[in-house]
RNA sequence: GUCCCCAUCGUCUAGUCUGGCCUAGGACGCUGGCCUUUCAAGCCGGCAACACGGGUUCAAAUCCCGUUGGGGACACCA
């Protein structure tokens, strides 16, 4: 184990979403390929927006795509001793006082300064009263350096200065107790030993205000890096606005967890000009070196893609696992209950060149799962014609005698019924697909009968030819 | 308004640090074709970008400055 230790601190106000989990996986990768520790802490000191069913949902999206923790989650309500004694230390310090300007009055004059085209920053009126025992409800001021300069070396964006003159006094711990964020994220990276803060770069900013506190407070600053965002389409930061933005939808939908992942990853980072990673493989080549400066757009085609390439080329037993769910959806459920895993996995297999989600793949799964045929609209009466009648017989006859029932049998008999009613391949695999599926589009022939099997598709093809001879 | 970040095809990106190998490569999407029992998949081809303006240099997508554009931050939110 390196000495690596880095965290994914999510605030539980609304669904894990896609920027999240980016986060989260870039740190985590980090972790796993160093050997070091990942944390998962929960920020929910704003008791008005936090909830629990948040909570929920942000652990259940970080279990679907894999990202496990070492240690946590840490919520840091429950680590309210903590703050409160550090903010009583830097208060001690003399580095923090009380402030008693009420809410209402600073919000009215940031307005006020806003409007005059200042900077709506807290002015510090009560940095120099040194309030020692405020009678009504105050808070907590950091006194932040009003001179210098504060440099990051940050390990993405590179040197990032700011001038400490921009910096304002703010806020560590509200009137009612509770420490606000740019606090207790230092307190908790202080505590927890963090080494490297990889967050967004909508922190950037934060950032000269948080190192600070650190050297005030005494601890080792630790070293940051700050990942560019990810955009919608719109090139406006992604939000509902922009579609499926929980993680969670995701999975509904029916894509993989590491195709997620994989995607994720090349958004914003990339290898050369490879494209499919597995997660081993992202846990080996990924690099902060790497990382792209610019913020990303969210292009749910090339997920897609990815998608697909993972379905396609994945264990088809994993994902026959992950597709059981989708049939049972599908309303075929029950009888995919009953089929054994080698019969799941020989379906994956017909089915993964054409399917880019476990959804798509569920619905082309029915022909073979449910009792009756369902024709698509217009198949029927365009291919089970009176003229293709003695074909089929044939072929029905000629299956009937097969001793195995296999791909290389199964061909065989079809070409001889070729040869003899001088068709070609098209003219009679069509009437048969439709015949034995409903659908004119399916995977190749000989696999549909192979998943059919002996009875059903004879069962099929004859009710075929009774459908084509009625149209006559 | 102030501060910070960013800037290669529509999108994700390689190349930028360590100028020349770049008449700028790959991928998604779009598109033409091949293959073919359908649909896919696959394969081959096409369209498509260094934001702009100044420098520096024998040479700039690559270095510097400016402009423009985009994004972020400026809460008793995180």
């Amino acid at each position: 184990m390196s000495d690596v230790r880095v965290r994914f601190a999510p605030s539980p106000t609304g669904y894990l979403h896609v920027g999240g989990v980016r986060t989260a996986l870039f740190n985590w990768l980090l972790a796993r390929q160093q050997k070091g520790t990942f944390i998962l802490r929960i920020e929910d000191t704003d008791q008005s927006r936090s909830t629990e069913e948040a909570i929920d949902a942000i652990l259940e999206g970080m279990r679907w795509v894999g990202l496990d923790w070492d240690e946590g989650p840490f919520r840091q309500t429950e680590r309210m001793d903590l703050y409160r004694q550090h903010a009583m230390t830097l208060l001690d310090h003399k580095q923090a006082y009380w402030c008693v300007c009420t809410a209402e009055e600073l919000e009215a004059r940031r307005k006020e300064a806003q409007a005059k085209g200042l900077s709506p920053t807290y002015d510090g009126r009560c940095r120099a009263r040194g309030i020692m025992n405020p009678t009504g409800d105050a808070a907590l001021r950091f006194k932040a350096p009003q001179e210098g300069q504060t440099v990051i070396e940050d390990l993405i964006k590179g040197e990032v200065t700011f001038d400490n003159s921009v910096l304002d006094d703010l806020i560590i711990l509200r009137s009612n107790g509770y420490p606000t964020y740019n606090f207790s994220v230092v307190v908790d990276d202080a505590l927890m030993g963090i080494t490297h803060v990889i967050r967004g770069d909508d922190h950037l900013t934060n950032t000269p205000r948080q190192i600070p506190m650190f050297r005030a407070l005494g601890y080792p600053v630790p070293r940051f890096g700050h990942l560019p965002m990810i955009m919608g389409a719109d090139k406006a930061r992604l939000s509902k606005r922009h579609g499926a933005t929980s993680i969670l939808a995701y999975r509904d939908m029916g894509y993989l967890p590491e195709a997620m992942l994989n995607y994720l990853a090349r958004l914003g980072w990339s290898h050369g000009d490879e494209e499919i990673f597995t997660v081993p493989d992202l846990i080996k080549k990924f690099s902060l070196d790497q990382v792209q400066k610019s913020s990303a757009v969210f292009n749910p085609d090339k997920l897609l893609w990815v998608n697909a390439q993972h379905i396609q080329h994945g264990d088809p037993k994993r994902v026959s696992r992950l597709l059981r769910p989708f049939l049972d959806q599908a309303g075929v459920g029950t009888t995919a209950k009953a089929l054994s895993d080698d019969w799941m996995v020989k379906l994956v297999l017909a089915l993964r060149e054409r399917a880019k989600t476990l959804a798509d793949m569920a619905a082309a799964a029915a022909p073979y799962l449910a009792e009756e045929v369902t024709f698509e609209p217009g198949a029927a009466e365009k291919f089970l014609t009176p003229a293709i009648v003695t074909a089929l017989t044939k072929l029905a006859d000629r299956f009937a005698a097969l001793s195995e029932f296999s791909h290389a049998s199964l061909e065989q008999a079809f070409k001889h019924v070729l040869d003899e009613e001088g068709l070609k391949m098209g003219q009679l695999a069509q009437p048969v697909r439709v015949a034995l599926t409903g659908r004119t589009a399916t995977p190749g022939l000989f696999e549909v009968m192979e998943l059919l099997g002996r009875e059903r598709t004879l069962a099929r093809l004859r009710q075929g030819i009774e459908r084509a001879k009625a149209a006559g």
